[in-house]
DNA sequence: CCAGGTATCGCAATCGATTGCATAACGGGA
DNA sequence: TCCCGTTATGCAATCGATTGCGATACCTGG
């Protein structure tokens, strides 16, 4: 089939090892620079390609990494795998990439499946902050979170800074006059639901506003599940003139819930989400949103994993947090004044 | 590290050789039942892991498949992605995905990447209809073309059958009453694209309407070239009262045209996207489109590429043809009546 | 001219699973 | 009882690259 190394071997007229360090760059200076070109020029005309089975068997290194993405039907990973895909592919390693559903059993099926490929490490982007799995896995395995941070382990990780970004959202409603605002929270289980909702509640403390009764969570990341608990918030709490969802989605379920309680948005009710989800420019009301720089999440991490391959000694565990910033568009504006 | 064949059989008092058997359904019946029994057993004591890059290297199936993806960015590839994991996954093999961004340099250097790693056949979802790489790639691999078809060389293909998709399009706007639809097509080198255009152009035919100077191509899948594109058209011929896209981000850009005259959709023009993407219900107005069974043409492209792998004797080609269907929302009525 | 280096390269083992071939045991028919 | 065919298992080569160790040649200073 393809050419061996013994094939250039033979070709140039000296063994296999010989050719084998010359290729390799880290063992290129062991070998006399003319014969490096000779067989160089050799691997080319036979278009030599490195078998990395053959490699991976002797060095037990596969050069691949498996990603877990909880859904790729989210608009919000694509982005980051693209991150990733790029620097892992420009060092010579080759991601895996699985689905979970966010459901831990098919997590948990995906992830031995993975180990038994033999990967070199995990990018994890599950979003559950209480997971067994991690503490196990995080000792056979380098491993790097996105998108969440562990509260149980610690572990590295990159993902967006999102006591910033809330304070972004909260500082453009606070600036645009509303001070009745409620939140629509992630799942309690959801790390970024969590952080989003803690940040939610520090920044309006800061700006001296209250949030009694003015948080609610929803059980799924869907539109659904937030429009009814918009619907619920706004009901029981009429005075409330804007709204800052716990991601894009939600904020669309928001939307949804103005609409049916046939109020407008943003006349009667502001509205801001989170990510900035591709087309959220032209859905109805064009979304202001905080941005996470969603490729930048994923190289980030991508390379941090990198560097966790090389230098294994270094204990120090590097938690990135990337600055996300405020999309102005269409769903919020001035509160309406009172007649 | 992990277990081996070798620590199996030690465990168990018998040579390697008969494990290996032993553990592999196609050579189980060699190997005396009871001993099946213990090796299973001790197998799973030592929770054991074959590994991949051994049984590889000896056997040269990597039981991984290339993946090559224009953009992953695009919802419409997501919901394949997913088709095309869950089914090769349940059959033991693994995807390697990659991202062109339709850049046929890109492309060529990415499979030759997905070679090395001796894939052992690959799905192909790149949209462009001359493609020097297929046929030799072809000759090499086992290949299934997704989303697509191949016109200069006979491949194995899964896509929408889109002469059907788009006379849906066509009878829908005709039984609405219109007679004036224009057409916004995809770029000419996209098979896709091509493909609807000719379908247009026939069910107009069939259906007695005319076309000329009704149909103009954007030069990429972009809602801003179709903007560009729907005004030029709506201009030319001020009396169009239905456009159909040739996807969805057109049918989005020929909207956005409608808007930017001032006029109003599906007021003055109706609008029929194609491939019903994800959040096209919530846009403004809410897109009526041709929805294709994007996760079917994932397993099923899946599906064919593994009978591929099995029987290499079979010499027939497969073009599967999946049936799309019409999803009525908001972006098409009546056309208005003349006053 | 010799001892001690250094630069180059060959040798052979190794990674773990697979598989053609050989071998041993066993049972049944002549 | 002997021969032959199954059945069950062992043996050893093999896939292709890597790498510790040893060997050779060459060079430099003393």
């Amino acid at each position: 089939m393809s050419a061996t190394l013994k094939d250039i071997a033979k070709k140039v007229g000296i063994h296999p090892a010989t050719v084998s360090r010359a290729l390799n760059p880290r063992t290129a200076h062991l070998v006399n620079p003319a014969t490096v070109a000779k067989v160089k020029k050799a691997a080319a005309a036979l278009d030599y390609l490195p078998n990395p089975m053959a490699a991976g068997l002797r060095t037990s290194r596969s050069h691949t990494i498996g990603v877990v993405i909880p859904d790729l039907n989210n608009p919000l990973f694509p982005g980051m795998v693209r991150g990733i895909q790029d620097t892992l592919g420009r060092a010579g390693y080759t991601p895996l990439l699985v689905n979970t559903d966010n459901d831990p059993d098919i997590e948990s099926h995906l992830v031995a499946s993975l180990s038994a490929r033999r990967v070199d490490g995990f990018i994890l982007a599950t979003a559950r902050r209480d997971h067994p799995l991690l503490a196990q896995l995080s000792e056979k395995f380098p491993i790097v979170l996105i998108n969440r941070v562990s509260d149980s382990v610690q572990l590295p990780s990159v993902a967006a800074d999102e006591q910033h970004g809330i304070r972004l959202a909260i500082e453009h409603l606070y600036g645009l006059g509303h001070r009745e605002i409620a939140h629509v929270a992630g799942p309690a289980w959801s790390s970024t639901g969590h952080e989003r909702s803690q940040a939610f509640t520090r920044s309006m403390k800061d700006h001296g506003l209250v949030t009694s009764k003015r948080i609610s969570a929803v059980s799924s990341w869907s539109i659904e599940a937030a429009n009814e608990c918009a619907t619920r918030l706004i009901k029981a709490d009429p005075a409330i003139t804007a709204i800052v969802a716990a991601n894009d989605q939600l904020a669309l379920g928001s939307i949804a819930a103005i609409k049916g309680m046939k109020r407008r948005c943003p006349r009667d009710i502001s509205v801001v989400g989170y990510n900035d989800m591709p087309f959220m420019d032209i859905v109805d009301p064009p979304l202001t949103t905080v941005r996470v720089p969603q490729n930048d999440i994923g190289s980030e991490a991508a390379r941090l994993l990198l560097s966790m391959l090389v230098e294994e000694g270094s204990t120090s565990v590097k938690q990135v947090r990337l600055t996300p910033e405020l999309i102005l568009r269409s769903s919020t504006t001035h509160p309406r004044v009172e007649k």
